[in-house]
DNA sequence: CGGCTATTTGATATAGTATTACATCCGGAC
DNA sequence: GTCCGGATGTAATACTATATCAAATAGCCG
């Protein structure tokens, strides 16, 4: 391949420490790459694993922290939004727009674009489900005309868990 | 009230070149905030006047320069974003969170939050109405114990008019 | 083995978006 | 006239993102 930043074995490293629902979920986007073509290694790979590590939006900056730390030298920003490209694309992660962060998107391999509850006291995360509304979106947009392409929709308020307490 | 960075006449001025509808959304705009204990007035009024002159979204340093174009003097973010903060607040105008910028809401005096068309060629919004979408979206969250307080929601895609050509 | 090439990352700079903190000015209340 | 408070000014800075070109490495092919 090539130059790589961080070594492929210790990628691996950080992958084995995680636990069993984030080791899942990296072997599924494997997987899920392969079926597009993409070999998932490297950078992007290391974004991923990072992302799957938090249950909740982090932005770009705290990766290239995180990976500077990890790498033990600086990152630069244009090796960390190119990983975070590429994931975009495989649909492995998802833009927080209103928080300009980024997260993991729980069901990849589904094609449409995510529905994310946003947490506003503790910050995580949760994704949406529900053909009816993309459905109901499409109908609304093309009345007036309109061929909709891609779609954001993200919802902020209060989870189950912090409105129990 | 306080130090103008531009007159009120001059502001008055600005919309009374503005065309007639969008004369008639800075007096429904007025009426609007003084329903809410608010005088529009000011820089909060120069930035909707500006807003409703465009049919697109409009990055707050391109209002600070057209603000300073206006007043012939510098303006500082502080200033256009404390306006816009407040326009805001009256759901007089939205953010668009995929494209950090700003646009005037076609239905301020409607609670809920706007639905924005967004074209990809033209960049011209349009705004979409149906109370379905928000019951939908109620209705699917508390199903996950969540409880919404705002919500984001913005489709990028080609327009009738960019599609006709 | 040794050079070629594609890919990845580095490095630098810069554009674009937003906020913090404190100073100043003006209009109106008294 | 003086004081007060709200609106704006001013400077500095934090945060987010991209453009551009150079360098390094892995794997391929001979």
């Amino acid at each position: 391949m090539a130059a790589r930043l961080i070594q492929d074995n210790k990628i691996e490293a950080i992958i084995g420490r995680l636990g069993a629902a984030a080791q899942a979920a990296v072997t599924q986007a494997r997987a899920h790459s392969s079926g597009h073509g993409e070999s998932l290694a490297g950078m992007p790979l290391l974004v991923f694993a990072l992302l799957t590590q938090q249950q909740r939006p982090v932005g770009a900056y705290d990766l290239i922290d995180a990976i500077a730390r990890l790498a033990e030298r600086p990152v630069r920003p244009p090796t960390v939004y190119r990983a975070i490209e590429q994931l975009l694309a495989l649909k492995l992660v998802a833009r927080l727009a209103s928080r300009n962060a980024f997260v993991t998107c729980a069901h990849p391999g589904h094609s449409h674009d995510c529905v994310l509850l946003v947490c506003d006291r503790c910050g995580r995360t949760a994704e949406l489900e529900d053909g009816r509304l993309d459905r109901l979106i499409l109908e609304d947009a093309r009345k007036s005309g309109f061929e909709p392409r891609h779609r954001t929709l993200e919802v902020e308020g209060t989870c189950k868990t912090c409105r129990g307490t």
